[in-house]
DNA sequence: GAGCACTGC
């Protein structure tokens, strides 16, 4: 029998306000039973079936399992769950809990939710990217083809206003059944490190003779080690035990901590301990007030993992894990001062992090406008635009309209899906390791491709601890893959992967989805979104019991003889285009990363002799030293890698005899952009226009080619105060709106009008300076630095013939004497294609049609030379 | 003062 909870008397008042609305915001705290009640609640109602997201696997479970018992049924029958990997649906399932990714997946097979009448969405408030795009989704039905599918949101925050209106609905609220914490904000001085003042708010709890375990927030790893060693040396009466918990922990570590003690226990924790898992006894919270949190830097395509301090809402959330039982304390290591001066919530996920993913599946959605997209927060702008940038630089998407009619790129188009990125799609999975699936089958090595793709998405299987060196693996990637297959090869026993500190349990994840992703996506994807709708002859059964055991696909070890040594690399690099680092010059220990970035390898590496390397790992540290970029899983490159990468973007093949060495070179430097910028700038004398033309033609050059161009622009002025600042001597300007101005005029002529760089996104305002035809040059020209076959060259002349030069670049055409006047789109310069010796192929004085014109021509003669060639 | 939070398909 149900015990009665506080929400069971709300049942009239939630089913009137659903039977008015058809939607509604539920708050209610955690603990008071929402998830186990409403949902079962809302079958009665209800003709089709009813879905439940949730944020976690482990929830997904507990919770479909508490339901079935509750109703008396069993799981798998009108009660049900899946998750990736595992589940239990049945033809009578009509109550599916599932995560919200999974729901999101199933969207693409069954967009109108044919059988699904109700909709819940548990623990919105966590904010979740996938739990925003699967609400916006479900407001969408609901005003096209589902005006029927009932939406109950559920969040544990007072804060519901936004939510009810942005669903246009009203809030029922409920009381929850937690026991009162006493909080005390106890002033630590904020230079001192966090585990001290921990260590002695754990010492006043113990000589206060207040039982009940301890439990201490602490932001990660590092501050968790530093506080449990603090907390074994407080050498106090009563004996302590004091546990570490955190999520790349092993799990029998993990229960160790969260079991009962002969000893009171003192548990130092991440933010693993404030949602996702739940630990008895504990009476006393001890808060940092910090966490490491993810961001992504869209400015840079970066990954950061940063301290901060938490929002009130979160520590709210830690105090509250004191009082689960009884009543409890919590005590604050920062000031009430400074409390009131946090942040109200955390950001949303969609605030802070990496969209591509998000984009990539939205538009297979048929979203093709992520502007109007009535998001319930909009991602920020930056963001989008650097998730647009990926998913075209990975081919997932092309820009619309005639390619050569470019004046229509900005702002870039977000739908225009290609075949290749409607595949990606399907892929669960980061659209990079998407295309390292897709490009592995497409060159013969899937099984190897896609597992890389789970190891690289899944956690670590390595565990901390001394490993013996495999002599057989020379670089990080098939190190790893080779300690995969070992632990496979013994059916990931648990002693045999902690003989070598690999983590059993994470390889065993791996492996799923390794076997998940090697179907590319396709065939058995169908059968799980399927089952969860539709319901499936083989559904009922735990999922992959049949296929996880006993019989194992032949698994190709990539240590095995390789008939193309080289495949693994090149698929990487479709993936990772952006993730190629060189050594800045011989013995150093800086690499440069394409887009001016500087970095250092990880510690593990093996490949520290490389001077040219694929990071599949790139992260931005804080660490006790300050802020690093640390490039981690490294696959050496060499330059043939580099060149086939080119010409595959390019189309032509790599066999022909290319210039390669310049091609090359000419990568690795541009990775150096900003460097040698710099001393080119500190050689120059004290005069403003020259440096302001000096920094339009950088601008103009290396804006055209990458993505992020106004910041950039800002960058660039930053780099030239710093500039000003350090070398006075050289009388160097202050970079401010007049410079600005010059660079542009010293650029185009000084009969073109001035747009504020700051108002704009600089590439569009240096663009619209330029005349349509000078304009269409320099996008084709510089975007991909389009290099001709070995012997032939493009030159730039006058008509007069006054000025020659070598290659042409767009820095060649600033080089020349005096700017060209551009008049009616005829541009008064002449670009030949010379052929070996020097004999000219192609001579147009028309810039605007150029590429139009003579690409195809020149492609055509090529296909004629080397007819055998395969040409894509 | 060793260099890393948590989810999820």
């Amino acid at each position: 029998m149900p015990i009665p909870l506080p929400l069971d008397s709300a049942r009239e008042e939630i089913l009137a306000a659903l039977a008015v609305n058809g939607s509604l915001v539920l708050s209610a705290p955690t603990g008071s039973g929402k998830s186990t009640r409403i949902p079962p609640m809302l079958l009665g109602e209800a003709r089709g079936k009813v879905l439940v997201l949730e944020p976690r696997r482990l929830a997904t479970r507990l919770v479909a399992a508490r339901v079935a018992q509750e109703m008396g049924c069993p799981l798998g029958g009108p009660v049900g769950y899946q998750t990736r990997h595992e589940g239990r649906v049945g033809p009578d399932t009509r109550l599916l809990y599932l995560t919200q990714g999974l729901f999101l997946r199933m969207l693409l097979d069954d967009p109108r939710l044919d059988k699904v009448s109700a909709l819940v969405l548990d623990e919105f408030h966590e904010r979740h990217l996938d739990g925003d795009i699967a609400l916006a989704m479900a407001l969408r039905l609901r005003r096209t083809t589902r005006p029927d599918l009932a939406v109950v949101v559920m969040s544990a925050t007072l804060d519901t206003e936004t939510l009810s209106d942005y669903l246009d609905c009203p809030v029922v609220k409920t009381r929850g059944r937690a026991f009162p914490v006493e909080v005390r904000h106890i002033d630590a001085a904020e230079d001192r490190p966090p585990w001290e003042a921990a260590a002695r708010a754990v010492r006043e709890i113990v000589r206060a003779g207040e039982s009940g375990d301890i439990l201490v927030f602490m932001p990660g790893g590092y501050e968790i080690r530093r506080t449990v060693e603090a907390v074994r040396d407080l050498h106090l009466p009563e004996p302590l035990t004091a546990f570490p918990l955190h999520g790349e922990m092993p799990a029998e570590e993990q229960d160790r901590a969260l079991a009962p003690a002969t000893n009171r226990k003192v548990i130092v924790a991440t933010n693993v301990a404030e949602t996702s898992i739940t630990i008895p006894g504990v009476r006393h919270v001890v808060d940092s007030g910090l966490a490491r949190v993810a961001r992504f830097d869209p400015r840079r395509g970066i990954n950061m993992l940063t301290v901060q301090k938490i929002s009130r809402a979160s520590a709210e959330q830690r105090a509250g894990r004191a009082g689960r039982t009884e009543p409890g304390t919590c005590r604050r290591l920062w000031s009430l001062y400074d409390h009131q001066g946090r942040s109200e919530h955390e950001t949303p996920e969609i605030g802070r992090v990496d969209l591509s993913q998000a984009l990539l599946l939205l538009n297979a959605l048929g979203v093709n406008d992520i502007g109007t997209f009535s998001w319930l927060i909009p991602p920020p702008d930056a963001a989008v635009r650097s998730a647009r940038d990926l998913l075209a630089s990975l081919g997932a998407t092309a820009p619309d309209g005639d390619p050569a009619d470019l004046d229509h790129r900005f702002p870039p188009p977000s739908g225009n899906l290609t075949e290749l990125g409607r595949q990606m799609a399907r892929v669960p999975a980061h659209p990079r390791l998407a295309r390292l699936v897709l490009e592995g089958e497409r060159r013969g090595c899937r099984d190897d491709a896609a597992l890389v793709a789970a190891l690289l998405s899944e956690r670590t299987i390595l565990r901390p601890g001394p490993r013996n060196p495999l002599a057989a693996a020379s670089d990080d990637l098939s190190d790893l893959l080779a300690r995969f297959s070992q632990a496979r090869e013994h059916g990931f026993d648990d002693a045999f992967c902690q003989g070598r500190s690999l983590s059993a349990s994470a390889a065993r994840q791996v492996d799923r989805t390794w076997r998940q992703l090697r179907q590319t996506g396709q065939a058995r994807h169908h059968r799980t979104a399927r089952a969860c709708t539709h319901g499936s002859a083989d559904a009922g059964r735990p999922a992959g019991s049949a296929s996880n055991r006993g019989l194992s696909p032949p698994f190709r070890s990539s240590l095995s003889p390789d008939p193309e040594p080289r495949t693994l690399p090149l698929c990487l690099l479709t993936a990772f285009p952006d993730h190629v680092a060189a050594r800045s010059r011989p013995g150093s220990p800086v690499f440069n990363l394409t887009g001016g970035r500087r970095a250092t390898l990880s510690r593990e590496t093996l490949c520290t002799d490389c001077d040219l390397v694929l990071a599949c790992e790139i992260a931005e540290i804080e660490g006790g030293s300050g802020l690093s970029t640390v490039l981690s899983l490294l696959v050496p490159l060499k330059p043939d890698d580099l060149l086939e990468m080119f010409c595959n973007r390019m189309g032509l093949s790599s066999e022909l005899s290319w210039n390669r060495e310049t091609q090359v070179v000419e990568q690795i430097e541009s990775t150096r952009f900003f460097d040698l910028a710099i001393e080119e700038t500190r050689g120059i004398p004290t005069d403003r226009t020259a440096a302001a033309a000096l920094l339009a033609r950088r601008i103009v050059a290396e804006g055209l080619h990458l993505s992020g161009f106004d910041d950039r622009v800002e960058a660039w002025v930053e780099r030239l105060r710093f500039v000003a600042t350090t070398f006075p001597e050289k009388g160097l300007p202050v970079f401010d709106d007049a410079d600005r101005q010059r660079a542009i005029e010293a650029l185009c002529g000084e009969d073109y009008r001035y747009a504020k760089v700051k108002d704009r996104p600089a590439l569009e305002a240096v663009r619209s300076l330029l005349s349509p035809a000078h304009r269409r040059f320099v996008d084709e020209m510089a975007p991909e630095r389009i290099q001709l076959p070995r012997g032939h060259r493009i030159r730039v002349s006058y008509p007069q013939g006054q000025r020659p030069t070598g290659r042409a670049r767009i820095q060649d055409l600033y080089d020349l004497p005096s700017t060209p006047r551009i008049a009616g789109g005829r541009v008064p310069l002449l670009l030949e294609i010379a052929g070996p010796n020097n004999r000219p192929l192609q001579v147009t004085d028309d810039l605007a049609n150029f590429w139009k014109v003579l690409y195809p021509q020149l492609r055509a003669q090529l296909q004629r030379r080397y007819p055998r060639h395969e040409w894509r």
